[in-house]
DNA sequence: TAGTGGTCTAGACCACTTC
DNA sequence: AAGTGGTCTAGACCACTAG
């Protein structure tokens, strides 16, 4: 990637150490933003100038910047440049928040903060988030409201080395909490997997979110991961299903 | 697309009549698929081949089959071809059966048919699959097991109309429905949307699943489409998430 | 007008499969 | 050895944005 013929295709290495040049570039821009080189909201250089840089043909500079594209992590604008994503309410909204009214458009829940402490993470959290035994995280609990009722009550558990202070100041309602994530502690979320089942809500649960005890919910249990792969968030979310719904597109 | 000089950027039509020509090249190879040139399965001529037949580069028509492999209409294979994507259970599992067990691999269910008629559709049903009033649809009950247990009752609305003969004979148990509508009938699912609630489980559905009536359920709403857009199915599942759940990858 | 991403081309060579 | 898709390059031109 130093020299005008990379050594890529070197004899000898064909086997062993092939990996095609746009793969190379696209995790090197990726391990960039990882290190916060370029933030989010932040314009790359042009394709022509990490072209040069980086002594590669523009069009395999594009190949990458098009996969990170593809995956969410960067924005494309004709005529403007290509930008690092950001956490803002829209995509959320279209990547994260997958509850949607039965009629109607897609809106931002408001947020109401029940509790947040800080504690030792039990022997289940340490496997869900990949610490070691004795680490510390963050709780967080919530009630989020659509169309001014109560429709999800979640807890949020978070590990402490990596949102240091994270708790120690009021947490704002009507926060967006990957967008915090981002701006004030530099992490990413750059993919989630949710796994859904049908439950019936206890009398505290169901007081939370004012129906009677026995009504049915969905369990949305997340684990969010950082561009680099590590899970920086797991979530707990029930779901109240009566003007909403969880979309799944299967394409 | 076919003159040597195709005549997507004639002046004067820059403006009004602009299509990217890869993507001219696309929509053609969709339809082709749609009217059967290629089926399921079969080798799609060479890149080389079907530029000289287009008049286009290599590039334009490898950006094409690119798009298309995106949405799993087509599978590319190194040093084979390319070929038109099949519905056999490795595709359903990884891309339209979402209930996974919660340990171990995901796996393709048995099937037992409970019942199956044909009947005038309802007013929701020419709604939710675009059908005239008074056109007919057939139904389909089933009960899907997972480890040898009932997992999943689901109801199967197809308008009559695509799947002329479908019900007169015995729906086959075990069978991978939309392999069916492919084979037997031409019909490709490309996409589904699913709407997924929960609900708390009838007397007689608790039976169809062997659990005690009051048991949570997910209730799975989907709208399947043809490679043309339009609906062929609408399927209503209730699932069982004791051992199991829905699996989404938020990407 | 200058600079950016988007499209399209032509050609070279590599990796993989099949005969 | 021949044929397929996969990678990479170099260069031209178009569409869009901003100063």
């Amino acid at each position: 990637m130093n020299s005008p013929r990379p050594p890529v295709t070197e004899p000898g290495f064909q086997k062993l150490g092939f990996r095609p040049l746009y793969m190379q570039v696209r995790d090197m821009l990726v391990q960039r933003m990882v290190q916060g080189v370029w933030g989010p909201g932040q314009v790359l250089p042009s394709e022509q100038d990490l072209a040069s840089e980086l002594g590669v043909s523009q069009g395999t500079v594009r190949k990458a910047l098009d996969e990170l594209a593809a995956q969410n992590l960067v924005v494309r604008r004709q005529g403007r440049g290509t930008f690092v994503a950001e956490h803002d309410e829209a995509r959320i909204l279209f990547q994260f928040f997958k509850i949607v009214p039965d009629t109607g458009n897609p809106m931002f829940p408001e947020s109401r903060i029940l509790s947040s402490e800080r504690r030792e993470a039990s022997t289940e959290e340490c496997l869900r988030l990949g610490l070691v035994p004795g680490a510390d995280v963050i709780h967080v609990r919530r009630v989020r409201l659509l169309g001014g009722k109560p429709a999800i009550v979640e807890t949020v558990t978070l590990p402490a080395k990596i949102f240091p202070g994270l708790g120690d100041d009021e947490i704002p309602n009507n926060h967006n909490l990957y967008g915090l994530y981002a701006t004030e502690f530099g992490v990413t979320v750059a993919k989630a997997i949710e796994r859904i089942k049908a439950v019936i809500l206890t009398t505290e649960e169901a007081a939370e979110l004012g129906v009677e005890p026995g009504h049915p919910a969905l369990h949305v249990d997340r684990i969010a991961r950082a561009l680099d792969g590590s899970a920086v968030e797991w979530r707990v979310s029930l779901c109240l299903t009566d003007d909403h719904h969880y979309h799944s597109d299967l394409t």
